[in-house]
This record gives C-alpha cells, sequence and structure tokens, in this order.
DNA sequence: TGTTATGTACACCGATCTGTGTGCTTACGG
DNA sequence: CCGTAAGCACACAGATCGGTGTACATAACA
C-alpha cells in the first residue's frame, strides 16, 4: 500500500500501473460495487491504459480477487496486534470501527459476484475464516472455556453488523459490541487472565 | 404463491402473465442474483413475452422492488404467529431455518443494488426494520427488561448468520441461535413472563 | 357477436460490458 | 546511447444489457 514505487515484478520497470489499477480498484469497488465498475472507467480512473490492465491481470476475475487480496487489513491486524490491550479488550476492540468505514468487501464480493467457485469468493470465505481463528486464538488467551465457540460466535456479529449497516444505511456495531461483551462475559469465567492482570504475551 | 390465477387488479382477465413474471422472479433472483439475470432470460422462463413483461412493470427496478414485496415471509410471520409457544420459544424459533433457505434477498438486494435509494432498497430497509419490531414486541411479551434492544440484537443476529452463511457457505444459523439463547436469558429476569415450566432445554 | 383488455412474436435500438489487435512512445538499465 | 520492456491511444469485436415499436392473436365479458 505504501510501496508505489515496486514494479509488477520485482524490478523496477515502467512507472507502476499494477499499483494504479488496485488503488483505483480499492476506490471504485467500494464505492459502486464490483459489478457497476466497468474496466473503461476503472483503467480511466487509474490512469491506465486499458490494453495495460489487460496484460497485468488475465481478466476483471482475477483483479477482483486480487483487489480483495490487497484489501486492507489494518482493522483486523491493527486490532489483534495492539499489546497494549489485554486480550479480552483486544476481542470488543474489534467492534470499534470508524463509522466512515464502507463496509466489508468480502460480503460484497460474496454476493456480487454470486459463485462461490469463483476465485474472490474462495478467498472471501478463507478470510472470514482466519478472523474467526484468530478471534479464537484470542478467546483463548483470554482464558473462554470454548475458544472456538466464542471466535466463531464474534465472526458472526462482526459480519451481522457489517450486513446490517449495509442494509439499514446505519451503524450496528455499537448494538454488535453490546452482544459481544455479554458473550465474552458469560464465556470467559471470572477468575480467567482478565483485565488488571495485563498479560504480557511477552514478544 | 398459491393462486396463480387471479388478475393483475383482481379482474381475471388474460392469462395471469404478472403472476408468472413474479414466480420466476423469486426463483431467478435468488439462484443467480438480480443483477446476473436478464429480462430475457426471465421472461423466456416466465413464458411470458418482453412486452408483456413491460406493460406490467415500468422496468427492472420496478419488478425488482415487486419481487421482494412479494417474497414469501413465511418463515417470518409463520413463526411470530405461533400460538403454541412461549414467548421465548417464538424468539428461538425465529433461528430455526430450515437448511435448504437459499438466503436473505433483502441483504442481497442492498448489496447488489448498491443504491440506498432505489425503491427495493427502501423496501428491505423497511422490512428489516419491521422485524426488528416484531422481535422487540415478542421480547416484550417475553418480560424482556429492554425489548427494543434484544429486538434490535435478535435481528442482527439473524442477518449475521445469513451473511456469514452466504460467505462461508456453511449454515451459521445453529451459532446465531445459540448466541440468541443466551441473550435471551441474560435480558429476561428469571422470573419474568417467562410462561409455566415449559422451558425445554433442548441444547 | 363484437369490443377491449391482455398477451404474443420478433425485430430492433442504443448503451455498456469484457476483452483484443495494432502500432506508437517512453522510460529504464546496461 | 541503445535495446527492450512497459505503457499508451484508440478503434473494434462480440455479447448482453434494459427497453421499444409494430402488427397480430386471443380470451373475457357485454
Amino acid at each position: 500500500m505504501t510501496e508505489v514505487e515496486k514494479g509488477p515484478k520485482g524490478r523496477r520497470r515502467g512507472r507502476g500501473a499494477r499499483e494504479r489499477i488496485l488503488s483505483a480498484s480499492q476506490q471504485l469497488f467500494r464505492e459502486q460495487g464490483i459489478n457497476r465498475t466497468g474496466m473503461d472507467q476503472l483503467c480511466a480512473a487509474a490512469q491506465v491504459s486499458k490494453r495495460t490492465a489487460y496484460q497485468h491481470f488475465t481478466g476483471k476475475d482475477e483483479l477482483v480477487a486480487e483487489y480483495l487480496r490487497r484489501f486492507d487489513p489494518s482493522v483486523l491486524s491493527g486490532v489483534f496486534d495492539r499489546t497494549d490491550l489485554t486480550p479480552r479488550e483486544r476481542l470488543l476492540a474489534a467492534f470499534d470501527v470508524p463509522p466512515t468505514t464502507p463496509l466489508c468487501p468480502y460480503i460484497g464480493a460474496a454476493v456480487e459476484l454470486h459463485d462461490p467457485q469463483h476465485p474472490a469468493s474462495q478467498y472471501a470465505r478463507d478470510y472470514k475464516k482466519a478472523v474467526a481463528a484468530r478471534l479464537a486464538d484470542t478467546a483463548r488467551e483470554a482464558g473462554a472455556a470454548d475458544p472456538e465457540q466464542l471466535g466463531e460466535q464474534l465472526a458472526l456479529l462482526i459480519d451481522g453488523a457489517a450486513a446490517r449497516t449495509r442494509v439499514l444505511n446505519a451503524d450496528a456495531f455499537p448494538t454488535a459490541a453490546a452482544i459481544a461483551a455479554v458473550l465474552i462475559d458469560t464465556a470467559i469465567p471470572a477468575t480467567a487472565g482478565d483485565d488488571r492482570r495485563r498479560e504480557e504475551v511477552s514478544s
């Protein structure tokens, strides 16, 4: 994301069209959706000739898949890596999404593409599973009785908030966070590795 | 759904093309999505001439909106009207979706259309609010401390299960039901309208 | 029976979509 | 400075999209 100069194959050649294409994808696919964004418009926004785009990507499908792969997962990794928070706080922090966040592109892609076999759909599936797994890890760290279950539950809450926000056009994450708090308190024995014991996980 | 003979305006004229169109919409929009279903294909499936379709609907947008309005809400109303269940059981029954259910068309429409102003998007919003309201009513009946909050929470769980099922291609409703059980038990004072000892601890 | 709403058949429109073919320019690295 | 890979401009192909125009058929009801 930060590096715009690295060429496609590592060798620094040309003027980094690929990065511009992916950058434009981020913006347009999220603003307008995938199906409503044509390659012409995308190339224009990226200031890249259409020919060049199709030299970097065999087709729109591949571009969409790469767009999902490149989607900045800062919300995710940024939360799980915060060592200044207790595991329990980290679980809750996953619901602190700035209200400006457009909305989960993975759900959008899965719905828009509508084909579970599509590479992007498969990646979306993998990503969602990975999130649940990381939540489960953190839940285990927090001392949850059944970390896998709690992880899956919290993941469902996040997706619910995302979907509901999209449909209602109103932020649903606070509601999800409230549910999460209940679930976490229920699943974690009161005595377990909780707040004040700032479990330094020692990096 | 059952009646195919009723004409568009009540008077029985012609051969009920409108119903066939809407019936085909139900199938195709859900199987393939809205954007991936062309009017040509839809008319062919409905065995209706394209001209006729555009005499009944001013455009695809109107058809989509009507498709959502006509979507059989049996899952919803069928649950809330069951007087054989206690309010608490009714709240939980909302998560007993047969695994064959294709998946919430309202979320699909909102994502695919991608325009909050689209009539179908507006209807989806209204519908989701109505569901939350009915859940809140039932929650009140069940003696919940904060029925509105519980209704909104359960609605979010349903949407989460729907979205997650779509992305993961695996039934997520059991997980949502488990969360719902926790929320309900937390929100309803033990002594409240939790009708006589019908408490079935099925899980 | 005749009138009229309803539906049909089918060609056709312009727009837009993904994707190519071709020939030219430019920047970079040796 | 030169060769080559990267990128560009732009027309175009073929499909599909939503939507219409026109002329004809038929079913329902008076």
